[in-house]
RNA sequence: GCCCUGGUAGUAUAGCCCGGUCUAGUAUAGGCGGCUGUCGCCCGCCCGACCCGGGUUCAAAUCCCGGCCAGGGCGCCA
């Protein structure tokens, strides 16, 4: 036998299983598993520890009448997070979670954590979600966060299936740029060597661009925003799902939305069952096609609400809200005035101060917008000059428009607020990694 | 940019309105001891905190002013 907690032999932590592969049936079986110490319970005879790898935990349990007095010791110095090999033979144990325990006969220590922890990992003593952002490793330790985090990766995975299998190829466009894409403020400044640039805000012009040579596109991306909001659903860096679609209509991408969202829908609920099980979240399949609502629907409905708004304002949050009453779950708002929307947006033909643009939302809040784009360039640069923006700062994105820019049509979803929406929570920053605000730059 | 709320041990909270009874209570983590079936184990002991500065007062965690930090909301947006 190896003596415990020494290093010679290097390769003697190497894993044979992980935590959730350990099972009843494997009764008698010798295994290695490593990980970390969630969980200590020393009830002085017998002593139980939970090992949590990437995919769960098992529990070790050490009778003192079991092992040798050597391994005793090594189990009484076990603390939290202390990341250890831990080589044992596995018990079928009605007692034990799962039905199955691992009694050790060696365990190696890796490595020691510092106590105390600045957060209980176990998650019995709740921490607010600044304190938890402080010690994100920590927190992500978590099995919530690891359900969020899973479902989040399925939902990439899910989106990124959708669109190959229908013809859209993944493009990575540039995330740092010379001028503002979409006009105006809110963009990071960078120093970039002898002059100043930005970070995007937005793929718009470039992706647009790219449907004269791929027709059907689509970039998973970071996005900058400056905006100094401060609430639950912003954040300064976030992943913008984006398309273009060449000879497309508004019409047309709405469908691929709704098509993709029942898509990951349906995946999440049957990849992600034990996920939303921990979250104690439902994920419902959304019927399609979604209802779509003209901006003037939506202003009535709101005025007979006594929500007071003027033909051509914006639609303000207080208003979303009751909106998101009014309609739980997935909706359209269509026929939005021309000039609520960017430049690009094409307006209607047959009536102009009508645009072509679309907000897709979920309840109150918006997870998408998009619309059929104007591929004239005489148009463009009309709408440009309406909303006060220099064409001239245009240059390289307009010449593209006298290269056969066909009719297309596009979107962005904010990827967070799909992640929310499929896991529950109330905090965009709980879906994040390491979230960027307004006032977080760190860790 | 504007508005609201809050800052008490590593973490989460009580106390604050109505100043003294606070040597600041509780839980959890951490330390020590005990405990052979725990799964929010249990029991005993211990360690550990009033954000910073100024003011009012005989007396400030508590009231007032300023600062810093945090949370939430509005506008804007995904």
């Amino acid at each position: 036998m190896m003596k415990a907690g020494s290093f010679h032999g290097s390769l003697n932590w190497k894993r044979t299983h992980y935590t959730t592969e350990i099972a009843p049936d494997l009764d008698g079986k010798e295994v290695v598993l490593t990980g970390w110490i969630k969980e200590v319970r020393d009830l002085g005879g017998i002593k139980f520890l939970i090992l949590r790898d990437k995919e769960g935990t098992v529990q070790i349990t050490i009778p003192r009448d079991e092992v040798e007095e050597h391994l005793i010791k090594i189990a009484e110095s076990l603390q939290r997070q202390d990341c250890v090999s831990v080589r044992g033979v596995v018990r079928r144990m009605d007692k034990a979670p799962r039905g199955v325990e691992v009694i050790p006969r060696s365990i190696m220590l890796l490595n020691s954590a510092k106590q105390p922890l600045p957060i209980d990992i176990t998650g019995k003593t709740p921490a607010d979600i600044d304190v938890r952002l402080d010690a994100r490793i920590l927190d992500l330790t978590r099995e919530e966060n690891q359900a969020i985090f899973r479902i989040r990766h399925a939902a990439l995975e899910a989106i990124r299936e959708f669109f190959s299998k229908n013809g859209f190829i993944e493009i990575h466009t540039p995330k740092i740029i010379a001028t503002a894409t979409e006009g105006g403020a809110n963009l990071f400044p960078v120093a970039y060597f002898e002059r100043e640039a930005f970070l995007a805000q937005s793929p718009q012009l470039y992706k647009e661009q790219l449907v004269i040579d791929f027709e059907k596109v689509y970039e998973i991306g970071p996005t900058f925003r400056a905006e100094k909001s401060h609430t639950r659903r912003h954040l300064t860096e976030f992943i913008s799902i984006d398309i273009e679609e060449a000879f497309a209509t508004a019409e047309d991408v709405m469908e691929v939305a709704e098509n993709l969202l029942q898509h990951v829908c349906k995946v999440i609920n049957e990849r992600c069952s034990r996920e939303l099980e921990i979250l104690k979240h439902k994920v419902e399949v959304p019927s399609i096609p979604f209802k779509r609502l003209t901006y003037d629907e939506i202003v009535n409905e709101l005025r007979d609400l006594g929500v007071k708004i003027s033909w051509g304002e914006d639609i303000p949050t207080v208003a979303y809200r009751t909106l998101g009453r009014l309609h739980p779950y997935f909706y359209f708002i269509i026929d939005w005035p021309t000039h609520l929307k960017p430049f690009y947006i094409k307006p209607r033909d047959d009536k102009p101060e009508i645009s072509e643009g679309f907000d897709l939302m979920w309840h109150w809040i918006e997870i998408a917008s998009g619309g059929t784009r104007i591929h004239k360039k005489e148009l463009l640069i009309k709408r440009m000059k309406e909303q006060n923006l220099n064409p001239e700062s245009f240059k390289y994105h307009l010449q593209v428009f006298d290269y056969g820019m066909p009719p297309h049509a596009g979107w962005a979803i904010g990827l967070e607020r799909l992640i929310m929406m499929l896991t529950g929570v109330k905090n965009i920053r709980e879906v994040v990694l390491f979230p960027r605000d307004r006032f977080r730059l760190v860790p």
